[in-house]
DNA sequence: TCGTTAGTTCCAAAGTTTTGGAAGTTCCAT
DNA sequence: ATGGAACTTCCAAAACTTTGGAACTAACGA
């Protein structure tokens, strides 16, 4: 019999998935920022630079769960990043990946005073 | 007994609403930019400078109701205008009003070369 | 090894958006 | 008037997104 009898999911360290610039996709970009709590959530990274996700969750003030899902749509559109430290998640804007690809829109999402 | 028996709704010109520069809201002006479809919407017309809905909806090749459904949509954030010619409505991008509000979104819009 | 903390994923319910045919309105020409 | 063209709105079904509690995983410290 081989070695373990329940391995309930992936025992592999699961990589946080991230598109590439190239492919990032205008309509998809748009449609993760066309939310009011998540173009909260990019101010909030980017006035900090790096934020880990208790410290942005708790600002927002939202389920856990919920706060998770948000920042996941900014994430798998190319908004932001993020890279584990420990048992913490380390998140940022992709500033730089952005303004090469969509020049000034970074600009206008921080620069809105409405 | 008053007038008619049967108006069935509104029988008063109807204006076109729109919304005043002032009242634009960058989330609700991302969520109408974030579908494939509405951007095209948007470089199409913006590409002819004015537009007439035929003219526009014939090159989607989407049925008119789903096509107008989507010009509403970008018309109530404040991204396209339209004003009524005869039977028809011709449509524009508000490119000064989007300009002046969210300077470089435009350009993000229209210059993608993905 | 156990307990705790940080964060995610699961899942079903609730809510919202999209679709397209049919019906309706407005305007113009005859 | 009546007819037609150009749009829009209605409406219900289908499709998608959002919510949040519970279950889970992975990393750390004692």
């Amino acid at each position: 019999m081989p070695v373990k009898a329940s391995v309930t999911k992936s025992s592999r360290p699961e990589r946080i998935r991230h598109p590439e610039v190239d492919a990032f996709d205008l309509a998809t970009i748009m449609r993760a920022l066309g939310d009011p709590v998540r173009i909260e959530m990019v101010r909030e990274v980017d006035a900090e630079g790096e934020m880990i996700c208790t410290d942005l969750y708790d600002r927002l003030g939202l389920p856990r769960s919920t706060a998770s899902y948000h920042l996941r749509q900014l994430r798998e559109a190319g908004v932001t990043r993020a890279r584990a430290a420990g048992t913490n998640r380390i998140v940022s804007v992709r500033r730089e990946d952005l303004e090469s690809r969509f020049p000034g829109l970074v600009d206008v999402i921080l620069r809105d005073d409405a």
